[in-house]
DNA sequence: TACTGCCGGTTTAACGTTAAACTTATCCTG
DNA sequence: CAGGATAAGTTTAACGTTAAACCGGCAGTA
């Protein structure tokens, strides 16, 4: 493997010492214009490109990001990856990208691993509503974020930057809309009460149940994992049921497409025989034959803002703490028979 | 910033030099059994992690490889990765993501990027045919691996670790499909022929036609960019058209997701006006109602075993050349109208 | 003239780890 | 018991870059 040209190389054809090379291409006054240009053609020349390793060594920086995620398979997180992807590169930033496969233990491991290999900051996707593997970092002063999923720790959240959606807003607007069309009983699909998006938006469809007078079913809400494959079980069960419910809330649009086939697989249809709305706004609800009501969030928009926020902490760890908060927007289609009816 | 404990730490505590905590924690036969079980723990207890960065810097390794994809949006991908960074993981490395959006220009910059940062291996999904890019690397023996795109260029090639489709069959396969349905006038819409997936599941469609005794009108193939949008575009065209063709082999499901829309927007239905065959078999396509007939690929284990083969190689430069070919297959759903006809 | 300050560098040391060369003490063998 | 082999370390130097301390010469000035 033919080896790279360093700084010294340079050195040693400019006739200057190692240091002043250094100086030279990161721009630092002390070097006069004209040694400095002799510098950069030579550079230019040889093609050189700074070893980051080395320059991560000494302590400065190593120009790159972990992502800490826990699947890609869920289609709502490639588009918040490449928004963070984008958004990195941007900024002179790589991206590592780490993926749990839902395993909260694997977290840990993915951290010191991180730091071992000297990333500049860490991105979460995958932290559960307590995790206990956040605090050791913001006493550490580690520059990290949140996105989409937050932790809820009365003293710890006030101190961690976060880019998130409004959920219990989501979650209310799912519901209420719902409880416009005259479902009743409308069952919710949640996703598991360990990640603050479920709880949020959970609770968000409960207020919105208890401002339009309606009783809340403990039995219809099924908290169940964030896959399609359980959110079949969970919809084939709730649809055994002696009182069956008339509508579903699922709590992400990758479980509404399981609580879909599920639906079909029960010989009912969408939306005559159940109402269905989803959350995210992934690229397949849109399909025709699919149009699934959903809760739309920017998913993209959310990754580059967490890297914002992410890349400002890199730079100054002493920066007033960033909390942004999406808003989500509720895209009407015809799952949930909002226009066999009104249109 | 917390400072972690580096491996002198440990020497100060155990009362021996660094070289032999080195030594020890890497299981150096010099280290005596009884000194490397007191490092150990002491190395345990300090909950020390080695600094990859450090280790990277001396030469050895960085245990991080790069993954350079178009986008991370073609629902393709995402399968894929996922079986790259799972294998990554289980054989002890990371990887780090860099997206192209299209632009094969920066290729160049994120291989030297990536080997700046030290990465030990690149996987590239990336490529075109007559990628400039490659033929560096294959002279500085740099380990790299490619998956599902190849190059075409016949001395090169006899010399680069591949993991790819037989898209020739697969495009074989569609056409003789549709044309079996008695469909004589099909479409293509391909991807750009600088891929070679593309090209090749070009000529696969076309040898048959050939075999089926069809005439090819060229017209009828429409060269186009891998994405939704511009398969849609490509679709109208046709179908507007004063003889517009029975049938579509769009050459991904993300190009057939946009091509069905575009018949759908035309006022026509999928089979009976149109049939449509698509490749990947994409989550989406086997919803209720989209139901794409599509050339089925083992995107997770074209992944894993891309993965199988680039550690080979960076552990042994002079293995012989892997290239595995996998085996596509036919999954006859709705959209090709079928089971309309014969079941 | 002697002192101060600044310009444009150079030298040194350090980041954490490891390969290679060197050093003891012990053990075996003829 | 000399001599070489071996076991179990230690010392040194290096990987490429950079921060910090150091230095020589020139200009200004008191």
């Amino acid at each position: 493997m033919k080896n790279k040209p360093t700084i010294k190389d340079i050195a040693k054809l400019a006739g200057v010492s190692a240091t002043t090379v250094s100086m030279a291409l990161n721009h630092h006054p002390r070097i006069s214009r004209k040694t400095r240009d002799r510098i950069v053609a030579i550079a230019e020349e040889l093609q050189y490109y700074p070893n980051y390793v080395a320059r991560s060594l000494v302590g400065r920086q190593s120009k790159t990001l972990g992502l800490i995620i826990t699947s890609i398979m869920n289609p709502f997180y490639p588009e918040l990856a490449k928004g963070i992807v984008d958004k990195a590169m941007e900024l002179g930033y790589n991206v590592i990208l780490c993926s749990t496969s839902y395993d909260p233990g694997l977290q840990k491991h993915f951290i010191d691993l991180l730091r071992s290999k000297g990333v500049d900051g860490i991105v979460f996707s995958s932290v559960e509503s307590d995790d206990p593997d956040i605090q050791p970092l913001v006493e550490d002063h580690f520059p990290f974020v949140l996105v989409n999923r937050r932790i809820h720790s009365p003293e710890l959240e006030k101190r961690i930057d976060y880019a998130v959606l409004d959920n219990f807003s989501g979650g209310y607007m799912a519901m209420q809309h719902l409880n416009k069309l005259g479902h009743r009983r409308v069952a919710i699909v949640a996703g598991s009460f360990a990640v603050s998006t479920a709880m949020e938006r959970t609770e968000g469809a409960k207020r919105a149940m208890a401002d339009g007078g309606l009783v809340i079913e403990p039995e219809l809400i099924v908290e169940c994992h964030f896959s399609m494959e359980k959110a079949y079980e969970a919809a084939r069960n709730l649809l055994a049921r002696e009182a069956p419910p008339t509508a579903i809330f699922a709590q992400n649009d990758y479980m509404a497409l399981g609580v879909r086939e599920a639906v079909f697989d029960a010989g009912l249809s969408i939306p005559e025989d159940i109402a269905l709305v989803g959350f995210d706004n992934i690229a397949a609800s849109a399909l025709r034959g699919v149009e699934l009501t959903t809760i739309s969030q920017k998913k993209y928009e959310m990754g580059t803002i967490a890297i914002e926020i992410l890349c400002k902490r890199i730079k100054d760890s002493a920066a007033p703490v960033s909390q942004i908060v999406l808003q989500p927007e509720i895209l009407i289609r015809k799952s949930c028979g909002y226009r066999q009816k009104f249109s």
